[in-house]
DNA sequence: ATGAAAGCGCTAACAA
DNA sequence: TTGTTAGCGCTTTCAT
């Protein structure tokens, strides 16, 4: 595998011509380039990155931290990055934090180490102490935070405005006619699940419909006890005819469960449930959701990210998506 | 960010001691070496690792090529490989094929170019050039290759007995007294698709019950059409009690269907996937399927690439591991 | 056990 | 438009 050595030696160009080539090409002839690039290619030149990220400290990566990969949300984000990053000459590495603040720290410390350009990360549910992240702020790399966002003041972030996804799906219950509603909440210490939990409740007082009935319960995908709690939520009001689940697994165990009780979906109980995983799509009926837009998300950390590659001095900004209402067969 | 300069002006050592404490150790005193350490703590020492993989010609990168992030499967391979890889020294670098041959060979082009010290991979089903693996497995950088394995000489791969799965989930349906089965088979251009059809048709042809009938079908996801080949399949033989699907997804498509055409799924019909991906343990009833053994790929996988990395003269190894039978619901 | 010095492959002043 | 040259931070012979 040749480098620029070669390629001067055959040419009869110096080193620095040759680099120019595949750099600021401008600043070359036509015919020397040309006659560069053929020789490229005849000798099979493969840029040695890591020599010129040592020169010039421009590694030309960008790091990238998840939770967790296998999850339709966060793949989903990767697939919006990779599609801005992939020709821009940046490589992307990936790494997870399982959800534990050590990992996520082990991650940072090694993109460090990679002199990586640009970091961007959710962070993990576990992670408190944000000291890491902090003197990586102050040491000028640029930190792109997404959906899972530190309270720190001016950073850049992306996030999905999940109040606003909630009412989009309460509202839908509502329009399609039902008038006592269910939400099964997540934990309300992750916050996103806490403005899930605030929009169904907003979205029912603000509705014009004031005769609109509603409880909260938990469910934990524990079959037998879930069944109960669901029982006994029917029990208690037996007119109900809308759930909205805070996710889409606990939306499918939520339907299952519906199944065997007899409960026909949507014909007696509508169903909405949020995050649009790709399985959604897959069950009997398809379930209705709130699409995340994932993709989008990633595609627009990964500009941020960039413009803050282009110009150093650029302020912190805090971008809010808006989700989308998918209407399929367990609402309609 | 300090460099071991600034160690060396500090402990009054030479490049050379300093750079030791951190590779062979064993070559500096005690003193000396806890001096640099101490040294290295204060002054937050991150050592460049470009620096030294462009002097060492090590680069200390594995490549990690996948069809898909997003996959139950190829997540928990990862996970396997990072579990090996962690405490080695080494950093992985992910990307994803999308299964399109065109970003499969620029996944390794980059790799190339970032110098990755190895490389691991399960192709991409439109892969069907392999000369750029090829050229790289020339020049003796170490590929692995895992799950989905091109069909060359003198290779490194980790493998699962598809075969031995098929068999195993075909003869549970037998044992559960199932005698007319269904296959729903995968394209048989992927080699693991067609070894899962043959072990579908091997276990009948070997059972010791003779009066066992079968079928083979293919869905395609598309719920219209589907319903009409199982509807046909059922029509054609209405004794129909068994089937087996060569993927999870297809799988609990299958149950949806059946569902839909009023067939109880296990009572009338008992159904196998294959793949164990976490929906099969969502839905109602859950499905049973055959375990992978995805994180023990992984963890063979990366065992042989440090091997290869430790040993450039050491044979090619053909790793066959075995799925498991995993009894749920659908088939008992 | 330690040090001096060369150089990995490339970029970027500066010079021509 | 092209060439000369001095490093980027580290590893690694070869001395000592």
């Amino acid at each position: 595998m040749a480098g620029i050595k070669e390629i001067a030696k055959i040419t009869g160009l110096s080193l620095a011509t040759v680099s120019r080539v595949f750099n600021e090409s401008h600043l070359v002839s036509p015919k020397t380039r040309e006659k560069v690039l053929r020789a490229a290619e005849e000798l099979d030149y493969q840029p040695n990155i890591m020599a010129a990220a040592l020169r010039s400290g421009k590694s030309k990566i960008l790091g990238v931290i998840v939770p967790e990969v296998n999850n339709f949300f966060f793949s989903g984000i990767i697939n919006g990055i990779e599609k801005i990053v992939s020709d821009s000459g940046y490589n992307i590495i990936i790494s997870q934090s399982h959800e534990s603040q050590e990992k996520e720290n082990e991650a940072l410390n090694s993109f460090l180490k990679l002199k990586v350009e640009g970091i961007l990360i959710s962070i993990s549910k576990e992670t408190t102490d944000f000291s890491l992240v902090q003197k990586i702020l102050d040491s000028k790399v640029p930190v792109i935070f997404f959906d899972r966002v530190p309270n720190l003041e001016h950073i850049n972030s992306v996030t999905l405005d999940d109040h606003r996804g909630a009412i989009l799906a309460t509202e839908h219950l509502i329009d399609q006619g039902c008038r006592n509603l269910v939400h099964i909440a997540g934990d309300p210490k992750v916050s996103i699940f806490d403005k899930r939990r605030k929009g169904f409740i907003d979205a029912i007082l603000k509705s014009r419909h004031k005769n609109i009935k509603y409880s909260i319960i938990e469910l934990n995908a524990d079959v037998q006890n879930d069944i109960g709690i669901l029982q006994k939520t029917f029990d208690a009001n037996s007119n109900i005819d809308g759930v909205f689940a805070f996710g889409d697994e606990i939306g499918l165990h939520a339907l299952n469960l519906l199944k065997t009780l007899d409960v026909s979906v949507p014909e007696q109980v509508k169903l909405i449930a949020f995050g649009n995983a790709d399985f959604t799509n897959l069950t009997e009926p398809k379930i209705s959701t709130i699409d995340q837009e994932c993709s989008q998300m990633g595609e627009l950390a990964a500009n941020l990210a960039i413009k803050n590659l282009q110009d150093k001095n650029i302020n912190p900004q805090t971008k809010v998506l808006l989700p989308r209402l998918i209407v399929r067969d367990s609402t309609s």
